[in-house]
DNA sequence: CATCAGGGCCCTG
DNA sequence: CAGGGCCCTGAT
């Protein structure tokens, strides 16, 4: 059992220019995700680690709208010393992960009076779809959220990352590495089931090792250019179903009409926000989603998901706060 | 105390 | 294609 801690004592800074329209807050923390200890916003800042070559860099993002411009910091830590080569690596990774160069604007003009969204783009209008993790790490979170609720699943990542994880030390944060898909090869399953994980166990082996040969590779499905494809290659790893398809499709890959599915927690939240009613049938909300907001219609629904959570952070919703069972 | 479902997915029939 | 089982935990 290893318990790696690096300290990142060395700094230097990059400066990224999002195609706008670009809203900084709303893509880069997302009150409805999992909290964990692989992320971190505080005061306006984005901590989170990133592994480029193999090796441990810390980030620090945040705002730095220059004049007219759209532009993002990114303080980037390490040892030693960064090459240049590296840190253009980062800062493609950023720009991949957080969907900083794709042009909303089309979807914020034609639906900025929709009855629905006016209120969502005027507050978060420019957020996209985006992710902190690698595809790896996604499927991993991914994997820990199965079938319980989000509080064991935190726990679930705590001990995962402390046995498993490496702890990084800058800026006066202490923020988790991810393990590698390598690592999980040297560690039996029995080992992993120890952690209280149950039958995730399995899967975090199984997944790993399609890592580790090569079977799946985040950069081969990037090439991809449909989400068919790409799905279908999700859906061949054991323990990835169409809910964690569907989410990598939109979070990872950016596609804003990823596959027609929403789970049974979601169907209550967008029952109340569309039809105002407790319980509307799956079937019911995508159509009209799809009629309604047409190729776009997941980034809409992300719109409408993203505002109740963060009007619910401001000000607790209760009907809101029933559905997140911590 | 026991029972149960939870921010899925696999497998079987 | 529907439904039981899976690890474990906290709620009831």
């Amino acid at each position: 059992m290893s318990k790696k801690c690096i300290k990142l004592d060395r700094k230097t800074k990059i400066y990224i220019y999002p195609t706008k329209p670009f809203n900084f807050e709303g893509t880069f923390f997302k009150p409805s995700h999992f909290p964990s200890k692989l992320v971190k916003y505080i005061k306006g800042k984005l901590y989170q680690g990133i592994r480029v070559n193999g090796r441990p860099f810390g980030l620090a993002i945040s705002d730095s709208i220059k004049e007219d411009k759209a532009r993002i910091s990114v303080d980037i830590y390490f040892t030693k010393n960064i090459s240049e080569v590296a840190k253009e690596k980062i800062k493609l990774e950023i720009i991949k992960r957080y969907d900083l160069d794709s042009d909303i604007e089309d979807f914020i003009e034609k639906f900025k009076l929709d009855r629905l969204l006016s209120a969502p783009i005027k507050s978060l209008g420019g957020m996209k779809p985006s992710t902190a993790y690698s595809l790896y790490g996604f499927l991993m979170v991914a994997t820990v959220l199965q079938n319980t609720t989000v509080g064991r699943s935190v726990k679930m990542m705590d001990t995962l990352l402390s046995n498993l994880g490496t702890k990084l030390v800058y800026a006066n944060q202490e923020i988790f590495l991810l393990w590698l898909p390598e690592d999980i090869e040297r560690v039996s399953e029995e080992f992993l089931r120890k952690l209280k994980i149950g039958y995730r166990a399995k899967i975090i082996k199984r997944i790993s090792h399609a890592f580790v040969i090569k079977e799946i590779t985040e950069e081969k499905l990037r090439e991809k250019a449909n989400k068919e494809e790409i799905g279908k290659d999700l859906l061949e790893l054991y323990g990835v179903g169409r809910q964690t398809v569907s989410y990598v499709l939109f979070e990872v890959f950016h596609f804003y009409n990823a596959f027609c599915y929403i789970a049974p927690w979601e169907q209550k939240i967008f029952s109340k926000l569309i039809f105002n009613k407790n319980k509307v049938p799956v079937a019911d909300i995508l159509a009209i989603a799809e009629e309604r907001w047409g190729k776009w219609w997941m980034l809409a629904m992300h719109y409408l998901f993203e505002d109740i959570f963060w009007r619910n952070k401001k000000q607790k919703i209760d009907w809101l706060e029933k559905e997140i069972r911590m």
